[in-house]
DNA sequence: GTTTGTGCTACAAATTACGTAGCAACGGTC
DNA sequence: GACCGTTGCTACGTAATTTGTAGCACAAAC
């Protein structure tokens, strides 16, 4: 018989930012921001998910303060958003490596 | 009447990456083998997740050749997981700041 | 031969996501 | 002022995913 410890709420800021990342379409919503603003439907139609979870993660997103509503030009990465993404960034080019050694 | 697309299955590799790597517990999997090898329990303690979706998402990442099974040590990273992890690792001092500017 | 550890599976219940329709507010435009 | 398009966003029934628990088959240790 073990204990099982589950749900793992240590609150450690990196489990919490993995916990953020880790959900469908949070990624993806991040990188589609990555050069200009956008609309709630243009993400909508770029990543392809339904308008309930698109809300659903951008409310996440804005929480965390990675990403901001401006009335005039739409969603947006915040200054927080920005630092993250140029984080990401590297994973383009390695993501091509990546696919080529899958053959 | 506007045309939507959905699914997005473009097939580039950033895509397909962040497609894999946005589907819960795979972040958190590959960040939990940064330094040893863990067994298939271990993990599921660790991270707190059913087995079936442990196994499923190991699964996902043995065929993205990112996690390797070796039977002497347990689940462990690839080569390919090791450089995808070197560009997360600099996630780890950035999600400290981000904590303390959320307040 | 019984226990321990291994990876993994079955299966019903709970949770999450999807797809479609549509709302309320705002700005034109005729 | 009636009409239209765009905006962010919500309702809601259906479908897909995840969870939690139990347990299997195999191998090694004792």
């Amino acid at each position: 018989m073990v204990k099982r410890v589950r749900g793992s709420q240590t609150g450690r800021p990196i489990m919490r930012l993995l916990d953020l990342l880790g959900r469908r379409w949070t990624l993806r919503i991040v990188w589609e921001l990555r050069e200009q603003p956008k609309r709630f439907r243009d993400l909508q139609d770029l990543i392809g998910a339904s308008p309930t979870i698109v809300n659903t993660r951008l409310a996440e997103l804005r929480e965390a303060k990675l990403v901001e509503l401006d009335e005039a030009v739409g969603y947006r990465l915040t200054a927080l958003g920005k630092e993250l993404l140029q984080l990401f960034l590297p994973l383009h080019t390695w993501s091509e490596k990546w696919a080529k050694a899958l053959g």
